[in-house]
RNA sequence: CGGGGCGUAGCUCAGCCUGGUAGAGCGCACGGUUCGGGACCGUGAGGCCGGAGGUUCAAGUCCUCUCGCCCCGACCA
């Protein structure tokens, strides 16, 4: 490609909303253009980079037995309305009408028309598994969309879905679809690791994530050195902290606290360490209201409560609610006294405290020398601690550390969530329906080439990982004016061309340093610069956009050399 | 949805407080000098000051409404 007649210009400037470094460079680069909140055009030059990964999500998704085919972006509202989406998704799902004021929606994720593609072919077990996969755009209305591609409203997805006659079909196909992940973001050359991650609103019964480490990653992951246990931080595991000394139990007393709203005030007043004090969090959640009891130490992990409570969510409860249930201000709650309909639940962390305070209900007051069975009856424990650096592994024990990642792909066992609600059954070899066991897919294309550049990039710019850059080689003229530099410049793009090289000959009439810099900016990984001084020694200048050393060689064994260093 | 901010030239932004002829830099066009890391000089084109209403002799500027965008928070296959 000529940069003269191609569809590329930078720019020295970036509107200010643009936040972290992928989006800057990605506008910067020509790739995208806003439309609106969240919604973008992929200029030519970024979409060769979509493509590039596309063509590698396909070859690994064929090669794991996945078939592809493409599915429609505006959904009947029939079909969400069969699988109870059209109630539960929410405010996401963006809800058209048509003419005739028929409800449709655009679609955020496709397990209810794949499912309905599937129940409408396949009767037998004898025609399963069956695994189907596309690269769509996917439309969701998030409430704040940001960071370019990295969270918009319309995007680009790989979604596969599997079906499957029983459990150990499903495990095969999400263990390929684990290793097709694995062989993807290998092949992008990411830094990545694959995690343990909550179901959520998708539902079933396992989930993995698939973080690239970043420091501007919206996810935190909880990851160990030693045994290579990960997980997302929403769903990350610990061994209960070990319980501080036991004590002979004491005399429950009730003490003045006055003003002492955190543990850290209270065991200060106390004089005992924050292990020692109870904290009891009041929430507020679609079965009613709960109490959430910790060691003073440590954080509630929202997400796993919700699930330790088996309810869809769980919200903080306002001030007004914390004092209708306790009967204090905020911060003077406890176990002791609450109303029945408060559901008591504790954190592994509290089993086995002695002589512990906490909230007495009562504004200005705790209670200390409290003890489980004697003071208190806590039947529910569960584990619902928010993990943090340094706590221990649950598999090996070792130290667990924290770190950022952006979720490039998650992939879930989903069972017969949506199979059972749609009727997509097939004949067991009784000849009895059954519901087929499905699991769902999900890999963001434009996310990946965004965290691409979040991993891989200088303060001039991008430097593309070869697989996903736009154009492999850039050859660099570095004036029009002089026939040898073109016609040697011309003479090796044309070469390359042949040989099937992706090649971009920046033939602009511009100064070398505006060159140099939109080379840098661009980041294409090999580049030939020739000018007048060393063509006249008839050589080249060959290098590496990653580390920039520089090559001499001569022009006749150039292309040879130029392919060899553009060989993914 | 709560809190905060911004809409002026293709882009980045000043001008608004204190109403009185629409500005700068970059980019673009033309001419000249330059030419291995974003050159310089000169000339020029380019604006419904997001939209609607209002106040005023007069509104980019003040008031009301509205649309859009961004940030923080809650939320999230």
């Amino acid at each position: 490609m000529r940069w003269s007649r191609y569809y590329l210009f930078t720019t020295r400037e970036v509107p200010a909303d643009a936040e972290i470094v992928s989006h800057r460079l990605m506008i910067r680069a020509g790739m995208i253009r806003k439309e609106a909140a969240g919604i973008y055009s992929y200029l030519p030059f970024g979409w060769r980079s979509l493509q590039k990964l596309s063509a590698i999500v396909r070859r690994e998704m064929d090669a794991a037995g996945a078939v592809e085919l493409f599915m429609p972006v505006v959904h009947d509202a029939e079909l969400w309305k069969e699988s109870k989406r059209w109630q539960e998704y929410g405010k996401e799902l963006l809800r058209i009408q048509d003419r005739h004021e028929r409800d449709f929606c655009l679609g955020p994720t496709h397990e209810e028309v794949v499912t309905d593609i599937v129940r409408r072919d396949v009767r037998s077990y004898r025609q399963l598994p069956k695994n189907l996969y596309q690269i769509q755009v996917k439309f969701r209305d998030e409430i704040r969309p940001r960071f370019g591609l990295m969270r918009g409203r319309e995007f680009i997805m790989k979604d596969a879905y599997s079906f499957d006659a029983d459990q150990a079909g499903l495990d095969a196909a999400y263990d390929a679809m684990a290793q097709a992940y694995e062989r993807i973001f290998e092949a992008c050359q990411l830094d990545f690791s694959r995690v343990e991650a909550d179901t959520g609103a998708i539902g079933g019964s396992s989930s993995h994530e698939f973080m690239v480490l970043a420091d501007t990653g919206e996810s935190e992951v909880v990851s160990c050195r030693e045994c290579g246990y990960g997980a997302n931080v929403e769903r990350a595991e610990t061994q209960p902290p070990a319980p501080p000394e036991v004590q002979k139990p004491a005399e429950m007393q009730e003490v003045a606290t006055p003003a002492c709203h955190t543990v850290a005030e209270v065991a200060e007043l106390l004089g005992i360490g924050r292990e020692r004090v109870v904290k009891t969090l009041l929430y507020d959640t679609p079965e009613g209201p709960a109490a959430a009891l910790i060691r003073g130490d440590r954080e509630v992990n929202p997400t796993k409560l919700a699930n330790a409570l088996d309810v869809p969510e769980v919200t903080l409860a306002d001030e007004t609610l914390v004092r209708k249930l306790s009967g204090a201000a905020v911060g003077f709650a406890g176990p002791i006294g609450l109303p029945d309909s408060v559901r008591l639940i504790a954190d592994e962390s509290v089993r086995g405290l002695t002589n512990f305070a906490c909230g007495a209900n009562k504004t200005d007051a705790h209670l200390t020398g409290v003890n489980l069975g004697r003071d208190v009856d806590l039947s529910e424990f569960h584990d619902f601690l928010l993990v943090t650096a340094g706590d221990a592994c649950p598999r090996c024990g070792s130290e667990l550390s924290l770190s950022r990642g952006i979720e490039v792909g998650h992939i879930f066992k989903l069972g017969t969530k949506y199979s059972e609600r749609m009727g997509c059954t097939f004949a067991d070899e009784q000849g009895q329906d059954q519901p087929m066991i499905m699991g769902c897919y999900g890999l963001g294309i434009g996310r990946t080439v965004a965290a691409a550049i979040e991993q891989n990039h200088d303060d001039n710019g991008i430097i593309w990982p070869l697989p996903l850059a736009p154009f492999s080689v850039l050859v660099l003229p570095l004036t029009n004016r002089d026939d040898a530099v073109v016609a040697a410049a011309e003479g090796l793009y044309e070469d390359l061309l042949a040989k099937g090289v992706d090649v971009l000959l920046d033939d602009r009439d511009e100064r070398p340093g505006v060159k140099f810099n939109d080379a840098d900016l661009v980041g294409i990984p090999v580049r030939v610069v020739v000018g007048s001084k060393s063509l006249a020694d008839g050589k080249v200048e060959l290098s590496l956009r990653r580390d920039g050393e520089k090559e001499l060689v001569p022009v006749e064994g150039a292309v040879e050399r130029l392919i060899e260093l553009a060989a993914v």
